[in-house]
DNA sequence: CGGCAAATGCAATTGCATTTGCAATAAGAT
DNA sequence: ATCTTATTGCAAATGCAATTGCATTTGCCG
């Protein structure tokens, strides 16, 4: 099964690269329409599915909500799969998600003892800068 | 409309308080029909609305999965509705979720610019002490 | 001890996000 | 240009958490 070369596929990982955030299904769909008038949530959906398999995009999940997506970080390392490590900022006006980059150290050393960390994820949640400013 | 108290009340609440953790109503159910057998997940969930709405239980939503409850914290302030705040531990062996107290600082200052952050949430995912020791 | 509204059990239903069947369309190799 | 088959659009179907209708049970107050 070769993967092809479509509007879609094109349309949906430019609305993902040129937002800079995560995009929810739904607003992808919104985006990429810019492009492809046609263009379907199914389809949205199935490039996705394609797209992540082929580490192209990354997925999502933030506590309490619908799965998001967006593209592997430009400063990947070299190390394949190991993409920029960030979190996430999810403004509770606009119901946006923006990366954030760093994230606090010592995160380890909150676990119980005996409990194996092997990963961490941090969502801050509030207004973004224009929903602040709009205040 | 007076909350009346039953025995499926009282179960769902035993198993919260004693489990020390946050858990899935369908975990409510196992636990809880160890007192009253006949415990429906219906049930369950109907307490769980009654009890959030009489500040008895907290609703708890960590990335990618479905609600969890837990008791409020015995340490809870004066203030009303200021629980102790703490993160989560959820172990990707066993799928229980354990609380974590303290938090890491500096948090507020990871938004980018003009961003105004309210909250934050932290999910730790690794093995807990139990599957850990059983790796 | 009644009596009545709240709570329960059970089955059926809703609400969403996500998936799928299928006929029509369109990559892209020849 | 042609042929093969992946992809698309659309509608219908899933999966699953959570909710609800209803007849029955059970707190609980007088």
């Amino acid at each position: 099964m070769e993967s092809r070369q479509t509007r879609q596929k094109q349309a949906v990982l430019q609305a993902l690269a040129s937002s800079g955030r995560s995009l929810a299904p739904a607003e992808i769909l919104d985006l990429a329409r810019g492009e492809v008038p046609t263009l379907n949530l199914s389809t949205v959906y199935r490039q996705l599915r394609t797209l992540h398999d082929e580490a192209q995009v990354v997925r999502v999940d933030l506590p309490g909500q619908a799965a998001r997506f967006e593209a592997p970080c430009a400063e990947s390392h070299a190390h394949a799969d190991d993409h920029h490590h960030h979190h996430h900022f999810h403004c509770t006006v606009c119901d946006r998600v923006f990366p954030i980059h760093g994230c606090p150290s010592g995160i380890e050393r909150l676990a119980p003892a005996g409990f194996r960390v092997e990963q961490h994820e941090l969502t801050l949640r509030g207004r973004c800068a224009d929903c602040a400013r709009a205040a």
